[in-house]
DNA sequence: AGGCGTCCAA
């Protein structure tokens, strides 16, 4: 993998003609020919005179470096180096790579990089941080090699920590763990900000016990490292660890700062932490951070993952001056509680108020217009987003936009969007027109999009699922069954639904046809009870939707014990009249509960909110907020 | 004097 010569191209003649003039003499019309020939400017004439007057160097060159925003500008500077041929003062040189890379310059950067002469261990690390930043690993590593071969330089460790984030961001695992090989190797092991990276890079991918492990062989974990355990443990799923973290880094004397508030905001919303959103908010208001900005989005945004939408709306009401992530954090709860127009509504008033919105934006945006089944706006969204607001569209919108399609039974337009696509679709943008195949019961297609998401995620048990369902629904029962024993041949397993209920600060778990409950009996009867009443009213079990070929009689019992009509029953049990019912579901919910609970929330009066896994559903007097569109 | 770690929306 690793290679001698930069993996980066460069023209020939721009090199020969940079080096030619650069050696030649520093006159001023050397320096404009050479930039001018490399395709540094274009001399016009004020930047030629500009050249002589505008900087005296080097201490003006230094801070203009600071507030350097343009190539342009970058360029200009640039040029007066060359023309007095020093790089080494005021490190003028190191501050250019820096910039030139910053600007997304990264074939300058490599260019004045090989000119520089004295190069220094910061300069190396100049160049790294700056193809670390734009995610070229390869590059990184081959400068690495590069600078014990051509120098004799080690690295040290800033050089490692720039190549981990690039490991990070490319999710390149094994590169990851070379390079904590040659941290143990080198002794650079004990740099604080190192092992902080490595933390962060093991939690990314998985490795719970790895990260564990080195954050305890910390001698003075400092606050970063707390917090980087901490995200570890939220963000794979384990944020009761992270709450006994918390309490730790407390009882030792580390101040908790607004990253450590943020990180465990995040874990609030995961299943079996009931006090932490309240432990959690007292220690914001104790510590005055409730005004912290960051603090306050994240808050908003947990009440709209909690299905409390008119809290997040009275928080963001109350933000002095909410910035593109506030309004950001809004739409996308307005997007996840099926609230499209509302969605838009904040949209067009956020674009009136002079802020940009950017990618997570758009994403949240058309997604809701998705889940709204707003076809028209979220089209004239799509196609205006990158010519009005100035924001490309990334696999992320393509996915929505074949949801969208998909939802509306436009299959063709969906699939024809793809055919459109600049870039490679991936599983997200494939899998959103699987699921339109689904909708529009297209066989075909289906099992064509699936052999495609097979390759690309043979692990991924939601594709053959779906494929599976879709055969089903179809009646080619065989072809079902022989998803099903490829699954089993693949080893990948199919995650069990289960819905969760909160009752007095306990979480209540079920599986279909669930038995182990101690209320079982109660519940069971509860349910029997509800499904009678509701018939009466116009519910039929939609037995298509059960994938196996039995009979019908045992068809509607399997679909009667599902887990959601279990937590339903169990929570109207145990429940006051007219306490809304919250349940949470890890898959997306069945069809059959979904008009079971529109139903119930008729005969039984009661407000029921289903979280699953896609959005929430608020059912009430016999109709769900999704419109039956999801 | 220059290069570096965690965090808010997906």
């Amino acid at each position: 993998m690793l290679r001698s010569s930069s993996s980066i191209s460069r023209l020939p003649l721009d090199f020969l003609a940079y080096k030619y003039f650069a050696d030649l003499n520093n006159s001023k019309l050397a320096v404009q020919q050479s930039l001018a020939l490399i395709g540094f400017i274009n001399p016009s004439r004020r930047l030629c005179d500009s050249l002589t007057s505008e900087f005296s160097f080097p201490y003006d060159l230094i801070s203009s470096i600071n507030t350097c925003f343009s190539v342009l500008a970058c360029k200009k500077i640039h040029a007066q180096v060359i023309k007095t041929l020093n790089y080494r003062d005021g490190f003028i040189g190191d501050r250019l790579v820096s910039l030139y890379t910053k600007l997304d310059h990264l074939q300058y950067a490599q260019n004045l990089f090989d000119e520089m002469p004295d190069k220094d261990l910061v300069s190396w690390n100049s160049l790294i941080s700056g193809f670390s930043k734009k995610g070229e690993l390869i590059n990184c590593l081959n400068a690495l090699y590069r600078m014990r071969l051509e120098m004799g330089l080690g690295p040290n460790e800033v050089t490692l920590i720039c190549i981990l984030s690039a490991c990070t961001d490319t999710g390149a695992f094994l590169e990851g763990v070379y390079i904590h090989g040659i941290a143990v190797k080198t002794g650079l092991i004990n740099e604080t900000k190192l092992v902080n990276s490595l933390i962060n890079i093991y939690g990314k991918f998985g490795c719970l016990d790895l990260a564990r492990l080195l954050f305890s062989t910390m001698q003075e974990p400092s606050l970063v490292s707390w917090n980087s355990i901490i995200l570890v443990f939220v963000e794979n799923g384990v944020s009761d660890e992270a709450v006994r973290m918390f309490n730790m880094m407390k009882r030792v004397g580390v101040n908790p700062d607004q990253a450590t508030i943020v990180t465990l905001l995040q874990g609030c919303g995961d299943i079996g932490i009931i006090n932490l959103a309240e432990t959690m908010h007292g220690y914001i208001l104790r510590a005055g951070l409730d005004e912290n900005i960051a603090i306050t989005t994240s808050m908003l945004s947990l009440y709209s993952k909690s299905g409390k939408l008119d809290s997040s709306k009275m928080l963001f009401e109350g933000m002095k001056d909410p910035d593109r992530i506030a309004w950001t954090a809004m739409i996308g709860g307005y997007s996840m509680h099926g609230r499209g127009k509302e969605a838009i509504k904040y949209f067009d008033l956020m674009v009136k108020r002079g802020l940009k919105p950017d990618h997570v934006t758009f994403t949240h945006l058309l997604s809701a217009c998705s889940h709204s089944g707003l076809l028209i706006e979220g089209k004239r969204y799509f196609d205006t987003m990158s010519s009005v607001y100035g924001v490309e569209p990334k696999l992320d919108h393509y996915s929505c936009m074949v949801d969208l399609f998909g939802r509306s039974s436009c299959l063709k337009e969906a699939h024809d969007l793809i055919k459109k696509m600049p870039m490679e679709p991936n599983h997200g943008v494939w899998g959103a027109l699987l699921n339109a195949c689904r909708i529009s019961n297209n066989v075909e297609l289906g099992k064509e999009v699936a052999e495609k998401l097979f390759i690309l995620n043979p692990y991924d048990q939601r594709n053959y699922v779906m494929l599976s369902n879709i055969y089903s629904a179809a009646g080619h029962y065989n072809d079902a069954l022989k998803i099903k024993s490829l699954m089993k041949k693949r080893g990948v397993v199919r995650t069990v639904g289960c819905s969760f209920i909160e009752h007095r600060n306990k979480i209540h778990r079920f599986v279909v046809g669930d038995r182990s409950h101690q209320e079982t009996h109660g519940f069971y009867l509860k349910l029997d009870e509800l499904i009678k009443k509701i018939e009466v009213v116009g519910y039929k079990p939609m037995t298509k939707l059960v994938l196996h070929d039995v009979n019908e009689d045992v068809k509607v019992e399997m679909i009667k014990e599902h887990s959601e009509k279990l937590a339903i029953a169990f929570g109207l049990l145990v429940t006051e009249e007219g306490v809304p019912l919250v349940i949470t579901k890890n898959l997306r919910i069945c069809g059959d509960c979904h008009s079971m609970a529109k139903f119930v929330s008729l005969t039984e009066a009661r407000e029921i909110i289903i979280r699953d896994v896609k959005r929430f559903h608020h059912f009430a007097n016999g109709l769900c907020s999704c419109g039956d569109y999801w």
